[in-house]
Order: C-alpha cells, then sequence, then structure tokens
DNA sequence: ATTGAGACTTGATGGGAGGGGC
DNA sequence: GCCCCTCCCATCAAGTCTCAAT
C-alpha cells in the first residue's frame, strides 16, 4: 500500500510522461492535443496568462404592447414596468403546477411587492385577485410564432448566436484558445428548487455590470463592461480558474463563469479524480478490513464512522453535509442520515438483517433500498438507534468532516465521494467484463448500455419516464411486429422462387433466389436492431446513464473496450462527450485498466 | 469544534435541432 | 420532402470539500 501514499501530484506528472509513447506517431492530433502534456506549476497556480471578453449579459425587457392587459380584481390594470416585468415572470408559468403551491405563490407575491410603486402596493394586495391570463396567451402565441419563423428568420439567430459564441465563448489561457462553459449571466426570474423548497417562487434578481466580478490576468487585455457601468472588480487571483463571478441573492452563494469540460484546466483535473479513485483501489482492501474491525470499537463514534462508510462503500451513498435547516429542501446524505429514513428488520421474508432505506437524497431523488446487511451492522445500528426520536441523526457523532479527517489518514486525498467514483469505474469494468461477447455491433452497444446501467443503478442515477415513454414504446413494437410480418412474407417469397427455379433451372430465377435470401438476411438483422433498441430501451425507463457517464466512470475503461471489441469510439461518445473525454481517447490503450 | 465563504463537481430537466423512416 | 422522435445541450440548482476565522 506504498502507492496509496502517492500524492496525486506526483501520479500525474508521472502519467503525463509515461503515459502512452504512441502519441508520437499520431500527426493531427499531435498538433492539438499538446496541452496535456504541458509542465504544471506545483504552488498551486492554476495558469499564468489568461484573457477574456467577459459575460454576455441577459436581454433587456421589454414591455408587453399596451393591448395585452392585466387584471386586479377583473378590471384592467397598468403596471409600472419594473413589475410588470415580474409579473411576467408569473405569468409564463402559469400551466406549471409551481403556480399552485402555496410557498411558491406566497415567495412571489412577497417579492413582487417589493417591485410595485407605491400606489401600487396599495392596490394589489391579494394575489388571488391577479389575472395575468392575456399575458400567459401573448407569450404562448409568441412561442408559436417563433415555431413557424421561416428558415430564413431561424438562420438569422443562429448566426447571431454563432457570433456571440465566437465573440464571448472562448478564452485564452496560457497558450491556448478555449471553449468556456456558461458565458450568458442567468436572466432574472422566478427561483424554482427542486422538490419541497422553502424559497421557490422568489425573485431571481437581474444581474448588472455592477455585480460582477471580473478575473484575468494583470497583462491581459481585460474585458470591458457594456458602455456606462462598471465592473463590482476586476482582479487577477490565477489560484482559482474562474473568469467571472457574482452573488445571487436567494441563497446568497457566488455563482461562476468557468471554462467548458474539453478546456485542460477541467480535463486534467478529472483525470487527477480517476487517478485518485485508482489509488483506492490499491487500498481498498485495507481500509474494508479496518472498518469492519472498527465495527467492534469500544467507542461509539468509531463505530458510527465505521458503519457510515460501509454504507457509503457499499450502497454509494454521498457524504451528506449538514444544511442550513429552512434554507433548501430537506435531503440528506450518509453522514446526516434521520432515525426516520432507516428501518431495521431482523428477519424479511428469506434473508435475515435487512435494513430498509428510505429518505431524499440530492435533487430530492428518493433512495429506496432493502439490503440485508452483516449481524454486526445490524446490531450496531439498533445500538444508535436507542432512545431516539425520528427526527434525529443517525449518526450523532460523526458529520462528514470528521468522516474525511479520518478518510484522509487511510490514503493521501481520500475523500467520501472517491468511493462513488471507484465504485462506480471498477463496477463498469467488471460488467463489461462479463458481457464481452463477440456479439454483434448493436449488440455490443447493448452490453456497454447494460453495464453502464449497473452503474447508474448503483448511484440512484434516475429520471422521471419519458411522458412519451409508452407510446413510443408501443411504436417501436408496432415496428417489430410490421418487421416480423415482413420476415415471413419474404421467406414465403424465398421459398416460391426455389420452387420456381427448381422448375425452369434457369439463370433469372436463380439469381431471383439469391436476391430473395439477400432481403431476408437485410431484414433479420434489421429485426434484430429493432429487438436490441426495444430491451435496451425498456431496461432504462427510469435510469439516467448520463450522469454516470459523465461523472463517474473513468473514460480510458471505454475507450479502452472500444479499441478492444473494435467499437467505434462515436458509437459509446458523442462530439461532446469525445471533446470533454479527449485526454482520455489520446492516452488510454486497449489493455488499460483501471 | 463550529461556522461560513468560496470553489468546484454533480444533477435532473426541457426545448429544440437535426437525423432517420416513410 | 415531411414529420416524428430522439438525443443533444444549455440551464441552473444542489451537492462536496477546503480553508480560514472565531
Amino acid at each position: 500500500s506504498a502507492d496509496c501514499v502517492l500524492s496525486n501530484e506526483s501520479v500525474l506528472f508521472t502519467c503525463f510522461r509515461t503515459s502512452s509513447p504512441k502519441r508520437r506517431q499520431k500527426t493531427r492530433k499531435e498538433q492539438k492535443e499538446r496541452k496535456w502534456e504541458e509542465e504544471r506549476s506545483t504552488d498551486g497556480s492554476k495558469w499564468r496568462f489568461l484573457e477574456h471578453k467577459g459575460p454576455v449579459f441577459a436581454p433587456l425587457y421589454e414591455p408587453m404592447p399596451d393591448k395585452v392587459k392585466f387584471y386586479y380584481d377583473g378590471k384592467p390594470m397598468k403596471l409600472s414596468a419594473p413589475a410588470e416585468e415580474v409579473a411576467t415572470f408569473f405569468a409564463k408559468m402559469l400551466d406549471h403546477e409551481y403556480t399552485t403551491k402555496d410557498i411558491f405563490r406566497k415567495n412571489f407575491f412577497k417579492d413582487w411587492r417589493k417591485e410595485m410603486t407605491s400606489e401600487e402596493k396599495t392596490k394589489i394586495t391579494d394575489l388571488n385577485k391577479c389575472n395575468f391570463s392575456e399575458m400567459n396567451e401573448y407569450f404562448k402565441a409568441q412561442s408559436e410564432a417563433r415555431k413557424q419563423m421561416s428558415k430564413e428568420e431561424k438562420q438569422k439567430i443562429k448566426e447571431e448566436n454563432e457570433r456571440l459564441l465566437q465573440e464571448y465563448g472562448f478564452c485564452l489561457m496560457d497558450n491556448h484558445k478555449e471553449r468556456i462553459g456558461n458565458f450568458r449571466i442567468e436572466p432574472p426570474g422566478l427561483f424554482r428548487g427542486r422538490g419541497d423548497h422553502p424559497k421557490m417562487g422568489m425573485l431571481k434578481r437581474r444581474i448588472r455590470p455592477e455585480d460582477i466580478i471580473i478575473n484575468c490576468s494583470k497583462d491581459s487585455k481585460h474585458p470591458k463592461p457594456p458602455p456606462g457601468t462598471k465592473w463590482k472588480e476586476v482582479r487577477h487571483d490565477n489560484k482559482v480558474t474562474w473568469l467571472a463571478s457574482w452573488t445571487e441573492n436567494i441563497q446568497g452563494s457566488i455563482k461562476y463563469i468557468m471554462l467548458n469540460p474539453s478546456s485542460r484546466i477541467k480535463g486534467e483535473k478529472d483525470w487527477q479524480k480517476y487517478e485518485t479513485a485508482r489509488r483506492l483501489k490499491k487500498c481498498v482492501d485495507r481500509i474494508r478490513t479496518q472498518y469492519r474491525d472498527d465495527w467492534k470499537s469500544k467507542e461509539m463514534r468509531i463505530r458510527q464512522r465505521a458503519v457510515a462508510l460501509y454504507f457509503i462503500d457499499k450502497l454509494a451513498l454521498r457524504a451528506g453535509n449538514e444544511k442550513e435547516e429552512g434554507e433548501t429542501a430537506d435531503t440528506v446524505g450518509c453522514c446526516s442520515l434521520r432515525v426516520e429514513h432507516i428501518k431495521l428488520y431482523p428477519k424479511m421474508d428469506e434473508q435475515e438483517y435487512v435494513v430498509e432505506f428510505d429518505f431524499l437524497g440530492k435533487d430530492s431523488i428518493r433512495y429506496y433500498n432493502k439490503i440485508p446487511v452483516e449481524k454486526r451492522v445490524f446490531k450496531n445500528l439498533q445500538l444508535f438507534l436507542e432512545n431516539k426520536q425520528p427526527e434525529d441523526d443517525l449518526f450523532d457523532r460523526l458529520n462528514t468532516s470528521i468522516l474525511n479527517k479520518h478518510l484522509q489518514e487511510l490514503m493521501d486525498g481520500l475523500t467520501a465521494k472517491v468511493f462513488r467514483t471507484y465504485n462506480a469505474s471498477i463496477t463498469l469494468q467488471q460488467q463489461l467484463k462479463e458481457l464481452a461477447s463477440d456479439d454483434s455491433l448493436p449488440a455490443k452497444i447493448l452490453s456497454y448500455n447494460r453495464a453502464n446501467r449497473a452503474v447508474a443503478i448503483l448511484c440512484n442515477h434516475q429520471r422521471a419516464p419519458p411522458k412519451t415513454f409508452e407510446k413510443s414504446m408501443q411504436n417501436l413494437q408496432t415496428k417489430i411486429d410490421e418487421k416480423q410480418n415482413q420476415l415471413s412474407a419474404a421467406r414465403k417469397q424465398l421459398k416460391a422462387a426455389k420452387a420456381d427455379h427448381k422448375a425452369s433451372h434457369d439463370d433469372k430465377s436463380k439469381k431471383a433466389v439469391e436476391l430473395k435470401r439477400k432481403a431476408i438476411q437485410r431484414i433479420e438483422e434489421q429485426l434484430m436492431k429493432l429487438q436490441v433498441q426495444a430491451t435496451d430501451r425498456e431496461e432504462n425507463k427510469q435510469i439516467a446513464l448520463g450522469t454516470s457517464k459523465l461523472n463517474y466512470l473513468d473514460p480510458r475503461i471505454s475507450v479502452a473496450w472500444c479499441k478492444k471489441w473494435d467499437v467505434p469510439i462515436e458509437k459509446i461518445y458523442n462530439k461532446t462527450q469525445r471533446e470533454k473525454f479527449a485526454w482520455a481517447i489520446d492516452m488510454a490503450e486497449k489493455d488499460y485498466e483501471f
């Protein structure tokens, strides 16, 4: 386990220098991908030179045409521009369930009133008496009109967007032109939290140049604020990676403009993340032995730590930081689990010592799972639950800071989330091994998706079944049925052609037989493809693959798998993903081992 | 130890571009 | 050539984790 103590930094440099001698032969790539090979500073600075044009602001508010009326208590009422703007935010959402929720309405009305003139404030005292329906219809008509635009008009908009992208969407960092992730400032609107958010409906205010801190290098051409405005500050901090920041008014947190995942600075960090997970691989046995041992500790805090770590490792739970009550939706992770979130069953069906988890995790996504645990874990949990109320913490002697401090001692750079990365990637690698086959290309891709799916299930990456799911499934089934009919029809034709040939023995009929054979083969292939598609889609109904693919799976595993099985990388990663994983595509050979 | 600011990663969602099937 | 449907991508919220002040 000496490997475990190596710092990330040294591993990084080692990899850069030794990883891929073959790259020498790649000519086009070589010029493009040089950035992965450059020396990195060791003093914590993230760049030496940074130049950009600053953010793009949200378009200014365009007042409603006079004919579009707002009604209060049944009577038309002209609103002041600021009040009208906020009213339109609500009007746009009228069809959404949000606007029927009490908290949403309350928060909205409170913030809306702040934008009103004193007369408006006196007059408008009850949201229930407000009628936004004309505004709502106006916006619907607008979006309809947008859809109906001519090709030329659409083209013009596209070109304008492209121009904006070219001008503001890139920066110069050290020697590379890099794509910026989010160069557009978020427009004002009504805050929509996820789940039961106490702040839903609050006004997300418009961001002005005076709110923006610019970060760039001193010797660069500084971005200019729009005419007549000033930046809040221009600083030159090369210990951070962001280009601009502002404080958002709902939670008071800072938002950033940063580079695209394809950038050197993000790619390297991503790479480093997987290298840390690989170091965990080398010492995970030792760590597991230790936490199992700690289940027997005479100290309560150590037992809690050990059981929590077991959950994080086995179930890929998130760390679970504490949250300020009333500021966000009530969600939890491992360390913040409460008594009410688990149930213990000494016996359930055929199994012993079953723990049932039921809680809301990140984004208020429900985590529901029943798992049998070892007796010692079960007994510990019973102990932790003693004399507690449902709303008490399960791990009252533990938090993420204590846990991570402990993990840091076990391995340099180890934190709770590394287990998620490690378990996700190792699961993919194992599954791909098991699923390896010399099947057709679609079958191989189904295998890959299944491996990906196993990870998504582990990480509880869910999605709402697409609204059109049932219908599109039916459509697919219809296609399959049709294809099957086509196949039997083709088979009959082949039979007939054969009979024909037998009778005549001429060249023409021989050719006909061959043609029919080919046709059948083609139809069979098409049918297979459809069936694979159906299986894949059905299994994917409530599972989202994207998040794990993008954030948890070491891309080198996938690249290697593609090389090994002769699957074009394009079948696994789309263009954006290939850009993000350029470093891995460049680096991994077919024998790569996570 | 506790708190909070700050920086950065991870997450679900929905609109719309564009590709495939008829 | 049209339409439908898929998938891509932007969006922006919500996590994790570090660091420094108290």
